[in-house]
DNA sequence: TACATTCGCAACCATACGGTTGCACCTTAA
DNA sequence: TTAAGGTGCAACCGTATGGTTGCGAATGTA
């Protein structure tokens, strides 16, 4: 379920280092399960479901049950909301940051 | 002083609404103090120091001493690391991002 | 059927974190 | 010199959060 307040569950969902490291697995593999990702990190598979969950619930990931596994996959979209939130803020103050404003603004999608 | 995980600072930074607001104001009075800012906020001064303090910790904000008061400054250069990071895990998944990643490759600083 | 995987839920624990109050220190103005 | 405004530091508190273990349920395989 995506939540109301996109931009804050998305930096909330990045604040964390080790679900950083799970995106970065992610953009690697296209899809994996808890327990793959859990032999990655030294974490347990329920820290892991515990990080994908909230993965989720910001939008930055899909979950797809197929079988008995449970598999995930990134769905960066939601990330355009929260840098489209510090261009707008920075924006004024930043040339780099106000291009990329611009850039967006302009719609080149 | 800048801290070495920049992109973890400033995505911890973001994280918190009140933290976010507080970037907001600065965007808009170029500079203020913690007494100023807390006048707009439901939150004491103090609280507002330690925000300001997690935002410069961040590389977001200046502090400058001036007489008896501490002005703030936004200083959003490192949201350009954040976004970076952002269009690079999420590149290879989203065309936007993707768009966004070669923009900033391009070498527009 | 019986067994092994894989998962989800719940309880639990320690620590980090947002927020407050209290107070001492420095700077400006009377 | 005294008083007031503005800060910073430290202690403190409640809750959220990252992480664990334990277990029952569902799915696949021998």
């Amino acid at each position: 379920m995506m939540r109301v307040d996109t931009v804050g569950a998305v930096f909330d969902a990045l604040a964390d280092p080790n679900r950083r490291t799970l995106i970065g697995f992610l953009a690697q593999r296209d899809t994996a399960t808890a327990t793959e990702l859990a032999a990655e990190l030294p974490l347990t598979r329920q820290g892991i479901a515990k990080h994908l969950a909230t993965l989720k619930e910001a939008g930055l990931v899909r979950r797809r049950r197929s079988g008995r596994e449970t598999r995930y996959k990134l769905t960066p979209e939601p990330m355009t909301d929260a840098i489209a939130w510090m261009a707008t803020v920075g924006g004024q103050w930043d040339d780099r940051l106000e291009a990329l404003r611009s850039h967006l603004a302009r719609g080149e999608h």
